[in-house]
RNA sequence: GCCCACGUAGCUCAGUCGGUAGAGCGCGUCCUUGGUAAGGACGAGGUCAGCGGUUCAAUCCCGCUCGUGGGCUCCA
C-alpha cells in the first residue's frame, strides 16, 4: 500500500504494517514519542494494521491530538488503579480536558483528596509495569453483557445511545480494567509517568443536576518530567497571583462578606486603579469618535418587555416596585443607549452613531456560581453601540477589532479571534432573516480578513440575535480569558423599529452593533492583576511614588519632594515612621510601590535622591531632576488610539 | 440553584478527647535617628460566623441559616 506523510514524500509498505512500524521506519525517535496516529483523518491506535493507501500522520505530545490521547490515557489508568483500590465504585466518564484530563466515580464513602496519595501510588505501579492498552470492537449485545455484569449503569446508559445513533462499540482493556471507549489511546502505561493528580469535585452525571451527583478526580500528565514541573510550577504561581488573595492585600478591594455575595467593595487604592483604566477608556473613545452617554440603573418593566430581556433574561434580573408600576435594575445597558438613539428622528448623515457608556449592571448570578472579580453581580460594563447603514458595517468592524486590539496591546496581552456564526441547520434558533445573517457574517470575516487577522470560524456559537467576533486575550501565564465581543443585532432594531432616513428619504432600518472591550471592567481589573501579578503599570499604580527620609532631619526635604511631585500629578507619599530604613523598603516593596525616593543627609544637602525601582533595587544617588524624569517617564499614561 | 469541604483576633493559622482560647504578622504607645526586603519593649484586640437544640456546662456534639472555597450548570 502506498502511504503519504506530511511532508508530500510516499512510501510503499505492505498492507497490515501498523502506525507504529511505520514511525519506526521514519526514525528511531519518532516512535518511542508516537502516541496515536492520524490515518485518513481517523485517529488511531499505533498498534492498529493499516490497510489501504493513505495520508499518515504520527502523532506525539506536541500534537494537540496526540496531547488528548495521552490525558484520557491516564484517565483510564486512574479509573484502572480506583477500580482496584475501590472494588464498589461505578464508572462514569473520563475524558481529556485542556491541560488534563478528569474522570468521574460513583464511589460510596470516598474519602477525598486523602485518597489520593494511594491511588497514585497504584497508579505509578501500573505505569511502570508497561500495560498494554488493548482495544476490542464487539456487538452490543456483548458490550452490554459485559457492562450489566459488572453493575456499570453508567456504561449502559452510554451504550444504550451509541446503538440509538447507530455507531459501533469498542472498549479499551488495561490489565484487569476494561472501558467502554472510542479511543484512541497510547500503546501502554509507559507512556503515562508523568502525571499528578489534582483535585476532587462533584459534577452531576451528565452534567444535568437532576442526575445523580458523581465524584470527579482531576489530573495532568505530561510527556516529560520537565513539562510536569514546569504545569504544576504554573499553577503555583497563578495561586500566588490569585487576583481574589492579592486584591484584597494590597487594599484594592473586597467583595462580598457582609456587603453582600457578588457585590464589589473598591478600597481607595482600587478606586484610583479603576478612575485610571476608565478616565483612559473614556479619553480612547472620544478620540475614537464615540459619544459617551449615561442612563439610569433602574427602567420600568415594559422596556425590558419590548426589548426581549424580560422574556429570556428575567430569572436573572432584580424586580422593584416603584409607584404603581414595576422596575427592573438594568442587566444590560441596550435599552438606555436605544432611548438615547430614537430621542429624535435619525439621518444617515448621523450615521455611523456610536454611543459608549461604563454603565454598571445588576444580574442575579447564581450563588454558586460567583467567583472573585470574575463573576459578580453587580458589575460594569465597557459598553458601547454602534446604529450603521449596511454600506458602513465592514469599516465599522475593523475600526471596533482595531480599537479593542488597542486595548490588548496596552497591557501587552496575547489574544485570539473567533468568529462566531449562526447554525443553518437550526435556523428557528435566531432571530433575523438568514440573508441577512448571510451578509452580516460574511461582512464580519471580510473586516477581518482586510486587516489581515487570523480567526477562527466556530459555526453555532452565535448568539440568538446575531453573529459575533470573541477575541480571547492571553496572559502572562499563558492563559486565556474571554476578552473583547463586539456583537451583531438582528432582534433590538425589529423590536424598537429602529430606523434612519436615508438620503433617498425613505425609513430604514437600522444596522446595530453591541460591543464591550474590557467586558466588564472589575473582571478585566482582576485579569490585570494576574496578569501582572500586582505589579500593575505606573500609570495604574495607586501608589507611584514612596518617599523616604533616612532620619527624621530629611523629613522638610521629603516634603519639598512630594509638594515637586504632586504638582506633576504623581501619587506620592512620604514615610517617615519611625522604622529602620531596611523595614520602610521592604513596606514598600511588598506594598508593590514602582518607585522610592530614599533621601540621607547626603542626598538632602545636594539636591539628589536615592532612587529604589519595585523589582529591579536600588539604582543609586542620583539628581533629583534625573530621578523625576525616571518616575514619569515610568508613569506615562499609553497614548491614545490613532 | 445543586454536591462536597471549610468558617477561631484586621491577616495567616494553632488549640480545646465539652470546663468561654494562643502564636506570628498587622495595629497602638514608648525606646531606637537607623543607608536599600523585618531594631527592641510593652499593650490593646476574640459572643471561637449567626440562630436554635442536647448537656450541670458548647468554640468543640446535633440541626438550621449566612458566608467562603472546589466543582456541575451558566456567563461580562
Amino acid at each position: 500500500m502506498r502511504i503519504n506523510f506530511p511532508d508530500s514524500s510516499l512510501k510503499e509498505y505492505e498492507a497490515g504494517t501498523t502506525g507504529l512500524e511505520i514511525a519506526g521506519d521514519i526514525s528511531e525517535g519518532l516512535a518511542r514519542n508516537a502516541l496515536i496516529v492520524k490515518f485518513n483523518g481517523k485517529l488511531l491506535d499505533l498498534d492498529e494494521p493499516l490497510r489501504e493507501d493513505g495520508n499518515i500522520e504520527i502523532l506525539t505530545f506536541r500534537d494537540e491530538e496526540g496531547k488528548k490521547a495521552l490525558r484520557h490515557s491516564c484517565s483510564h489508568l486512574l479509573a484502572g488503579a480506583v477500580q482496584k483500590l475501590y472494588p464498589s465504585a461505578r464508572f462514569g466518564i473520563g475524558p481529556s480536558i485542556e491541560d488534563g484530563f478528569y474522570y468521574d466515580f460513583d464511589i460510596p464513602d470516598f474519602p477525598g483528596i486523602s485518597a489520593f496519595e494511594e491511588i497514585t501510588g497504584e497508579m505509578k505501579r501500573q505505569a511502570k509495569e508497561n500495560i498494554p492498552f488493548v482495544r476490542k470492537e464487539m456487538g452490543f449485545e456483548e458490550a452490554v453483557a459485559i457492562f450489566k455484569e459488572k453493575g456499570e449503569k453508567y456504561k449502559l446508559e452510554l451504550i444504550e445511545e451509541l446503538r440509538d445513533a447507530g455507531e459501533s462499540v469498542s472498549v479499551y482493556q488495561l490489565g484487569e480494567f476494561i472501558d467502554l471507549c472510542r479511543g484512541p489511546h497510547v500503546p501502554s502505561t509507559k507512556c503515562l509517568k508523568y502525571f499528578k493528580l489534582l483535585s476532587t469535585a462533584g459534577a452531576y452525571w451528565r452534567g444535568d443536576e437532576n442526575n445523580e451527583m458523581l465524584t470527579r478526580i482531576y489530573g495532568t500528565v505530561f510527556d516529560s518530567s520537565k513539562n510536569l514541573k514546569e504545569h504544576l510550577a504554573m499553577l503555583e504561581e497563578a495561586k500566588k497571583r490569585d487576583h481574589r488573595k492579592l486584591g484584597p492585600e494590597l487594599g484594592l478591594f473586597i467583595i462580598g462578606g457582609s456587603g453582600g455575595p457578588g457585590l464589589t467593595y473598591w478600597l481607595p487604592a482600587g478606586t484610583i486603579v479603576r478612575e485610571e483604566l476608565e478616565n483612559h477608556w473614556k479619553k480612547a473613545h472620544v478620540k475614537s469618535g464615540y459619544q459617551l452617554v449615561s442612563t439610569p440603573h433602574i427602567a420600568p418593566v415594559e422596556l425590558w418587555k419590548t426589548s426581549g430581556h424580560y422574556s429570556y433574561y428575567k430569572d436573572n434580573m432584580y424586580f422593584l416596585d416603584v409607584d404603581k408600576g414595576q422596575y427592573a435594575l438594568k442587566p444590560m445597558n441596550c435599552p438606555g443607549h436605544i432611548i438615547i438613539y430614537k430621542n429624535s428622528k435619525r439621518s444617515y448623515r448621523e450615521l455611523p452613531m456610536r454611543l459608549a457608556e461604563l454603565g454598571m449592571v445588576y444580574r442575579h448570578e447564581k450563588s454558586g456560581v460567583l467567583h472573585g472579580l470574575m463573576r459578580v453581580r453587580g458589575f460594569t460594563v465597557d459598553d458601547g453601540h454602534i446604529f450603521c447603514t449596511e454600506d458602513q458595517i465592514v469599516d465599522e468592524i475593523k475600526k471596533v477589532v482595531r480599537f479593542a486590539l488597542y486595548f490588548l496591546k496596552i497591557f501587552d496581552f496575547g489574544y485570539s479571534i473567533e468568529l462566531s456564526l449562526m447554525d443553518r441547520e437550526h435556523l428557528d434558533h435566531y432571530a433575523g432573516e438568514p440573508e441577512e445573517w448571510g451578509k452580516v457574517e460574511s461582512a464580519l470575516g471580510k473586516a477581518l480578513d482586510e486587516m489581515g487577522e487570523d480567526y477562527r470560524p466556530v459555526v453555532g456559537e452565535a448568539v440568538f440575535y446575531g453573529p459575533k467576533i470573541d477575541i480571547k486575550m492571553k496572559d502572562a501565564l499563558g492563559r486565556f480569558w474571554q476578552g473583547p465581543t463586539i456583537q451583531f443585532d438582528f432582534n433590538i432594531p425589529q423590536r424598537f423599529n429602529l430606523t434612519y432616513v436615508g438620503s433617498d428619504g425613505q425609513d430604514h432600518r437600522v444596522f446595530m452593533v453591541h460591543r464591550a472591550l474590557f467586558g466588564s471592567v472589575e473582571r478585566f481589573i482582576g485579569n490585570l492583576i494576574e496578569h501582572y501579578a500586582g505589579n500593575l503599570p505606573g500609570w495604574l499604580a495607586p501608589h507611584q511614588v514612596v518617599i523616604l527620609p533616612i532620619t527624621s532631619s530629611q523629613l522638610e526635604k521629603a516634603e519639598e519632594i512630594e509638594n515637586i511631585l504632586a504638582d506633576l500629578e504623581v501619587r506620592c507619599s512620604i514615610d517617615a515612621r519611625s522604622e529602620t530604613v531596611g523595614y520602610r523598603i521592604r513596606d514598600a516593596e511588598t506594598g508593590k510601590v514602582p518607585f522610592m525616593f530614599i533621601i540621607g543627609e547626603r542626598e538632602a544637602e545636594s539636591n539628589r535622591v536615592s532612587l529604589r525601582i519595585h523589582g529591579e533595587g536600588d539604582r543609586g544617588s542620583m539628581e533629583l531632576d534625573e530621578a523625576i524624569d525616571i518616575v514619569m517617564a515610568g508613569c506615562r499614561r499609553p497614548e491614545l488610539p490613532e
